[in-house]
DNA sequence: TATCAACACGAAACCGTTTTCGCTTATTGT
DNA sequence: ACAATAAGCGAAAACGGTTTCGTGTTGATA
């Protein structure tokens, strides 16, 4: 085991003083040729890497950024940390990925972990948590260190921050229309609790686009789950009591548990029934039949939320004018669609 | 923005020197009541929080474990970051995530980023190049840096160095030991090129669990596939020129396309033919018919690695006598076999 | 030959902690 | 009243770098 060499060693074998060997290897003009190649090849030959912590405790950068996600056992996080990863590494920075399990204790731990130094920025979405209980002080605190901050897809108002979201309102609305435009009149939807940011806006772009179809809003139409999980036994009532000509849930297994009950009761999707899902996932996409659904662009928004930090970290003077991108969905339509 | 304080704003506004706010912070007896109660209560009004950075840089930990794994936007490797997540936030530690999209100077250059003291340790699964390559030095070089290596699921034995591993050719065994019970005479593998040290030992399993019964193996039934990526137009050659009454996929995709394909073609899943697949994703559990399927307990996985790590990071006397844990699959039967 | 740049390098401060060691001052015992 | 001891605190080194500011040597110039 050969330990880590540092420029103080280098500094002894070579009979020379730290801040030369500190100048040479940075190619400094201060250092003469001799001396200079001497340290380059000695630094080459014992594989001399400087030690990142040192660095960072030097110039206060880390090159860090800090995830902070509800869940990573669901499609779209992990599309949206490929989007960091992506963009982050590109620039030279590293990902410390946070869990919250959509719980508010964890998330504020986490974040109080990594704040101390140990991170340049955070990227984070909200836990349901976090959103059903609107309380954002820990968010605050970080902004108000100084700490560049950017919110994606679940997001509030009351953070004075930058935000990538997509348009969750327009997409219920382009899968509204959708199911509209192919003469579904009894369109129901499945969801979750206002409480989380996108549910509320998918549930005002259904609204939307009935009202603007004059046809009436039927409220025992629209099914509200109370967590993620799945709640089969509701879901299942649900279609016992009322009948529909088509669906729009706002995940992907909502979709799929759904289809199922429905070909269990022998009707036939898309003849007899249309779905729409959230989420353009591999349960979408071979699921059978396969899905129609409102692509969140997982990917770019974490692509775009990287750029959005890292020029806040690399640019601390203009703190302030916070911006908020939106990002359009897209409606892909497969098999659970009539064409 | 209020700034970040530090024991030495501290120290001056006490008019005390930083010694003895480190001190009085950390209840030292060798500090009076009086001035730890002062230094305290003004820490707290403050909100004082030691920075990471410094305390890592003195003491030589950086609480952090770095992970690099092939791909995230795969159900497996999710789980294996959650069980790593789960203990090592239990333990204090922070998770920091890089990919290697399968690529072998990605892994090596994210390796490298993280070996000058980002981090304590690595867990890590190889890339598909970095195993068909056969390369391992940078591996080997971290270890030799006295850096605890973790290698996960797709491991080498050219690296010495804990592991944790499923039992992968006892899975496919159990698998097509199943598929035999239930009377099937025919039976296929859908697996990719046998560099993957996990498609071998799948490979293996399935072979001696048909030598076992005295079954010919007809290698015109095994279909290797050349990337992880789906092939499609192999898959269906494949089944176009072979009949087969069962079918082992190594993964889920592999095993929810072939499904597809077969019910296009009028034949009835399970009754006609048998498919079980690797994975207990959430394709699985959603297709139709739902999948019966050898499950790799990721998380557990994930668990153990960062146990084992941990261990070698805080106990770092013992090094050598490395371990390797073998972790048994289990057969989750769902409705793509007969019961 | 005295003077002055230019050159090449080193000393030291600094980032924010921890920790060892030594120095005052007060208390105790004789 | 004086030495020994303990209590309470501070100075300084250390972790591994970067960077500013000297300083000694050299060669050129007047």
């Amino acid at each position: 085991m050969k330990a880590k060499i540092t420029l103080k060693d280098i500094a002894r074998e070579l009979e020379v003083s730290i801040s030369t060997v500190s100048k040479a290897l940075k190619n400094s003009e201060e250092i003469s040729r001799d001396t200079k190649e001497k340290v380059q090849a000695f630094a080459k030959l014992y594989n001399y890497k400087p030690n990142n912590i040192a660095i960072s405790l030097k110039n206060k950068r880390t090159k860090n950024i800090g995830v902070v996600i509800p869940a990573i056992v669901h499609h779209f996080f992990t599309t949206v940390i490929r989007g960091i990863e992506k963009h982050a590494n590109a620039k030279g920075y590293n990902v410390i990925v946070c869990l919250s399990e959509e719980s508010f204790d964890r998330e504020v731990i986490n974040m109080e972990m990594l704040a101390n130094g140990s991170i340049d920025g955070f990227i984070m979405s909200l836990s349901s948590e976090t959103q059903r209980k609107g309380d954002y002080n820990h968010l605050k605190e970080v902004t108000e260190q100084g700490i560049p901050l950017v919110l994606v897809d679940r997001v509030t108002n009351e953070v004075d921050c930058d935000k990538v979201i997509i348009d969750d309102e327009l997409g219920a609305y382009m899968a509204t229309k959708k199911l509209i435009g192919q003469g579904r009149k009894k369109i129901a939807l499945i969801t979750t609790d206002d409480y989380l940011s996108v549910s509320k806006a998918r549930t005002g772009g259904y609204r939307k686009a009935l009202l603007e179809s004059n046809m009436e809003i039927d409220e025992k139409r629209i099914l509200k789950l109370s967590s993620m999980e799945m709640d089969e036994k509701s879901i299942e009532d649900f279609f016992n009591k009322n009948s529909v000509d088509a669906v729009l849930c706002v995940n992907e297994i909502f979709t799929v548990y759904s289809m199922r009950l429905i070909q269990k009761k022998g009707i036939r999707i898309p003849d007899d029934i249309s779905f729409i899902g959230f989420t353009d996932g591999l349960l979408s996409k071979y699921a059978n039949p396969s899905l129609t659904v409102v692509a969140q662009h997982g990917e770019k928004m974490g692509e775009i939320a990287a750029q959005m930090l890292i020029d806040r970290v690399e640019n601390e003077n203009d703190e302030g004018n916070y911006q908020t991108k939106i990002l359009e969905p897209t409606l892909v339509v497969r098999d659970s669609t009539i064409n």
